[in-house]
DNA sequence: TTAGGGTTAG
């Protein structure tokens, strides 16, 4: 009877990996193999919070059973499956059929979920072989995970035999293949689907004004809203993610308003759509408003900041969520934007601090996190540490060879630039806009004009419009090589208005090769679109005196100081503090 | 066993 106390305060109290790790050692102390198999199954059932702690004491339960039958092996399957742990439900189960143990409904119907997380097709299809073979052809639990699983890997025709062959269907099996036709992309058919649904619940209608809202038909999304008998707070979620993916932040506000109850979900929706719309101090006034701020929270609140150029606010609430009281631990997410803020703060140290935390963290770096570090590396002028992240990725995509191209232009390697530029087309991958803002970069650093020209006209070939980012870029190249009259016609040609960064550009060229005509015009121009930035007045200024004409320099000077314009500190990847 | 929220390059 100890034994079966000890379990039970197993199952009710313990909070920290501390406890657990005594009340652990008190039961394998005890010889667990003497408690009856039902007290092992209880702790595998109760709901423990803190599961990633205790998977290894689960597991170490598992293996100190005599001999576990079928049923213990279904138990801890579920239980990985059900804490989101799917790698090690999948490999448990491989583990559970070497034994030669015949799986339960509950091991296969959460096996086939584990498989379907993972995106191993085929783990699944062996898994359906066992189906088969042992025969769950009544069993709607399982039948129903496998067509999910055909579902979520994409084979919606393999679901729908599956779903035709189903002896006994629910409102799930329904659902799940709904979800299929929507995620298929056929809304239409999908529609026709849901129609014919016999006992609709509130997830059938939430499935499909999701998929209407996912597709951009707010209009059908919000017709179907208005006619579900029953609405959960995901309803009302859907409908304002879907406002917030087209745009319509005051929509998405309006329903937020309105809707009866909210949870952090709705919350999180509303920071992510003024994180969009680049409101961010209506994003911080929702964030402020939670009561109980989760690690999704303070993700979607540090991204609004790095995304908007917000790069100091980011990092201030990064480290805020740190602190001992609020003690909260980074996932990939939060450290995605932290590296981007650090990378536009050029502040490497920050990061330097993190990456001595990152086992406490449990987070391992992805190729998506490599790529942001790629970039962070490069613009701090480590263009070697870049290197080396760049060839340990797994996979190259168009976003890691932007980055790494851009790293080079910058850090004055230009040829390196140009040899990943065509390697990345030789693994035809195509360049996008980022890609030529790298690659342009590059020749702009080195002074290529030539280069610099014939790969900025070859951006339509690949089917791309320069942006007014690109139009800057050639305006410096050509400018600083002294094609003046080139860059000015380029500027005069260009099919969007050109902004203080374009006529910048062509000023500073002006002031380098004394050019008074062209640098007045561009002068007026910076000045009538940013007024309040010192640097234009300066060049002008600088550009008169270069030619004698002190009078106007002065006057440009006093004129400066009289309206106590803000200077701006010239412009460096290095920590701006 | 099914539905709603977030991350990288410029």
């Amino acid at each position: 009877m100890v034994a079966t106390k000890l379990i039970l305060t197993f199952m009710k109290n313990f909070s920290t990996l501390k406890q657990a790790k005594q009340i652990h050692a008190q039961i394998i102390t005890n010889d667990l193999t003497r408690l009856e198999p039902l007290f092992i199954h209880r702790i595998l059932l109760c709901d423990i919070t803190n599961h990633k702690t205790i998977s290894p004491y689960i597991l170490s339960i598992l293996h100190h059973l005599r001999d576990p039958d079928s049923f213990s092996w279904g138990c801890v399957i579920r239980f990985f499956s059900q804490k989101g742990q799917f790698i090690e439900a999948v490999s448990l189960y491989i583990q559970m059929r070497k034994v030669g143990l015949c799986p339960n409904s509950h091991a296969v119907s959460s096996v086939l979920k584990s498989c379907a997380k993972v995106e191993d097709d085929l783990c699944g299809v062996s898994v359906h072989g066992d189906v088969q073979k042992i025969g769950f052809s009544r069993c709607v639990y399982v039948q129903t995970a496998l067509l999910d699983l055909y579902c979520k890997n994409g084979d919606v025709l393999t679901a729908r035999k599956v779903f035709d062959e189903m002896a006994e269907r629910n409102v799930v099996s329904w659902n799940s293949l709904l979800v299929g036709y929507i995620k298929g992309g056929n809304l239409d058919e999908a529609r026709c689907f849901f129609d014919e649904i016999p006992k609709k619940d509130v997830i059938s209608w939430n499935s499909m004004v999701s998929g209407y809202a996912k597709g951009g038909k707010m209009e059908q999304a919000c017709y179907l809203f208005r006619q579900m008998p029953e609405r959960s707070i995901v309803s009302w979620n859907t409908m304002i993610s879907g406002y917030v993916d087209c745009g319509s932040i005051r929509l998405a506000r309006e329903f937020f308003d309105v809707m009866p109850k909210r949870n952090s979900v709705s919350l999180i929706t509303m920071i992510a759509g003024y994180s969009k719309s680049g409101e961010v101090d209506s994003a911080r006034e929702i964030f402020d408003r939670m009561d109980d701020k989760d690690l999704w929270s303070y993700n979607a609140m540090i991204a609004c900041y790095a995304q908007n150029s917000k790069p100091k606010e980011a990092l201030d609430l990064f480290n805020g969520m740190l602190k001992p009281e609020i003690g909260l631990h980074p996932d990939k997410m939060t450290l995605g934007s932290v590296i981007s803020a650090c990378s536009q703060l050029g502040n490497l140290d920050q990061w330097l601090w993190i990456e001595t935390h990152m086992n406490d963290y449990g987070v391992v770096l992805d190729d998506h996190l490599t790529t942001a570090l790629i970039d962070l590396y490069a613009k701090c002028g480590s263009i070697d540490k870049a290197c080396e992240l760049f060839h340990g990725l797994r996979k190259r995509d168009v976003v890691a060879y932007s980055a790494m191209i851009y790293g080079c232009g910058v850090n004055g390697k230009v040829s390196d630039a140009v040899d990943l530029f065509e390697q990345m087309v030789g693994e035809c991958i195509d360049p996008n806009l980022a890609t030529y803002t790298g690659i342009l970069t590059a020749y702009n650093h080195a002074g290529l004009v030539e280069e610099g020209y014939r790969s900025f006209n070859s951006m339509k070939d690949n089917g791309l419009a320069p942006s007014v980012d690109h139009y800057g870029i050639m305006v410096d190249l050509l400018g600083r090589a002294g094609w003046l009259d080139e860059a000015y016609k380029l500027i005069m040609n260009m099919p969007m208005q050109p902004n203080a960064g374009v006529w910048g550009a062509l000023l500073l060229a002006c002031r380098l090769h004394g050019n008074v005509k062209l640098g007045e015009i561009a002068a007026q121009h910076c000045i009538k679109l940013e007024s309040e930035t010192a640097g234009y007045y300066s060049l002008l200024s600088g550009i008169y005196a270069t030619i004698g004409k002190w009078n106007d320099a002065k006057k440009l000077t006093t004129g400066v100081e009289g309206k106590k314009i803000i200077k701006i500190p010239g412009c460096s990847w290095t920590q701006l503090e």
